[in-house]
RNA sequence: GGAGAGGUGCUCGAGUGGUUGAAGAGGUACGCCUGGAAAGCGUAUAUACGGUGUGGAAUCGUAUCGAGAGUUCGAAUCUCUUCCUCUCCGCCA
């Protein structure tokens, strides 16, 4: 969330800029400097109160020590309107800030500068893009007709051990899984990307930290007997590895990366959207996460976009990159930028990657801070990326490379599935 | 799952009701000392919020000894709840 002290001291910019995401902030960034006050006045009260009442106790030990038993029982009369005064006020900064940090969590990211304006998803800028959209043979076909001619992926196996939505990834397929998660790794560490192995479910806590608490709750698995969530991508847990930590400025930035199963929900969602493997409940996703200075997170960002992008020329994938205009980004992003794959058989571009910079958002939840020479305390910028989810990357890989003769394996694929074509 | 022990600052570790934000040690930083280094000596070394205040600073108050609630004039110290760790037993990939 935002700090309180950037919307109070800044009211018209940010609500200015909030207007950019579409969202008009002029009520509720009222009610948070009204609330702030209120907070500021009723902590002053509380402490000079309470310096009031700390006085007090410490002469009524003297006198105790001293032997005056009966000045020291005088004393402690006076102590009983004071505990009520305490009392009162500590319930009524409780309370404020119980209300202050309601509204907080309501007010997304302020967008950065280079963020196009725009509402829906066609607003969004086309940055760049490369590869070649190859001409299929005629009678060419969707993955999901590929995955079961080849007896790649099993749907309908899916759907009756758990549902609709968590396939199952037979043979040269599932080879196809494994070999994409270690080229995906082997990349990310040969970019200086720490890799890590996060728990696939998260407490409460850590939901929040990440944003996906309290508002969308319903978009995670719940185990309601433990409390737990299901990751809904290792975003969620490496990230609240920083949480509560104040970091040396000299170990910034911190890289890392992880694979993990992801699990979404994603109730509401049918149609030709959902067909095959363009949306799943469960999907494998290679992560990269930084933890940046603020004063160069922007360069950071860069890189990380740069680096996938190397991820999809080596994949040899007919790629662009968009910046999300102003409506089709997060409530928690800063700037973020979309990679897609184009997906032949469908016509149709697929998002793989997500790169965005929160900025202090998450960090401000997260209390994730570094310390630097000047020996004062702030909070870092959290950056993370898909590098990248695999389902939609399989779609395109699977139709974009299909031949008559069967589908071909891109090159730099072929060390880690030991196999140049399925067929 | 059963029985027991424990959770204190960057780390170790004292502390069973009263100037204890917290002894002592270690670590780290700066200074002194030295031809240089070690040793030695000195100083500093948490976070949040609030007040006063400044060019940067500084300074005062409040809160925080796993978390939450309670007893008390006063709690790291007592009570309750909860989370976590360790040891032994059981179960288990």
């Amino acid at each position: 969330m935002l700090t309180l002290k950037y919307i109070t001291e800044n009211t018209a910019e940010v609500i200015a800029r909030l207007a950019k995401k579409n969202f008009d902030g002029t009520g509720i960034i009222a009610q948070v400097v009204e609330l702030d006050s209120i907070r500021k006045t009723t902590q002053t009260q509380l402490d000079s109160t309470s310096a009031e009442m700390n006085n007090l106790s410490k002469e009524i030990g003297m006198l105790f020590k001293q032997g005056k038993q009966n000045e020291a029982t005088a004393a402690k009369e006076k102590t009983t309107e004071l505990k009520e005064t305490i009392k009162e006020l500590g319930d009524k900064l409780a309370e404020t800030e119980q209300k202050l940090n309601d509204l907080l969590v309501q007010i997304p990211n302020l967008p950065h500068d280079s963020v196009p304006a725009g509402k829906h998803a066609e607003d969004n800028v086309i940055e760049r893009q490369g590869g070649k959209i190859p001409e299929l043979y005629d009678g060419a076909a969707p993955h999901w007709d590929l995955a079961k001619k080849y007896d790649l992926i099993d749907f309908e196996l899916g759907v009756k051990i758990s549902g609709a939505g968590f396939p199952v990834y037979k043979g040269k397929g599932a080879r196809l899984q494994r070999a994409l998660i270690n080229f995906f790794l082997d990349n990310a560490r040969d970019a200086g990307y720490l890799e890590v192995q996060p728990p696939y479910v998260v407490n409460a806590a850590s939901g929040y930290g990440t944003g996906q608490l309290p508002d969308k709750e319903g978009q995670m698995y719940h185990c309601q007997i433990d409390d737990l969530y299901l990751i809904p991508t290792a975003e969620v847990p490496v990230t609240n590895i920083y949480r509560d930590v104040i970091l040396d400025e000299k170990d910034l930035p911190v890289k890392n990366t992880a694979y993990s199963a992801c699990f979404r929900r994603e109730a509401g969602s049918y149609g030709k959207d959902v067909r095959g493997l363009n949306r799943l409940h469960q999907f494998d996703k290679v992560e990269i996460v930084q933890i940046a200075n603020p004063e160069t997170s922007y360069d950071r960002l860069t890189e990380m976009v740069n680096y996938v992008q190397t991820l999809v020329e080596k994949l040899e994938l007919p790629w662009r990159i968009l910046r999300l205009c102003g409506g089709d980004m997060s409530f928690t992003s800063a700037l973020t930028f979309d990679f897609e794959v184009y997906s032949t058989a469908q016509e149709r571009w697929l998002e793989v990657s997500s790169v965005s910079n929160f900025e202090s958002y998450q960090a401000n939840r997260l209390k994730c801070r570094f310390k630097g020479a000047d020996k004062k305390t702030q909070l870092c910028h959290t950056l993370n990326g898909s590098a990248m989810a695999l389902p939609r990357i399989v779609a395109a890989l699977l139709e974009n490379n299909q031949t008559p003769e069967g589908i071909r394996i891109p090159k730099a694929l072929i060390p880690y599935t030991g196999f140049d074509i399925i067929d």
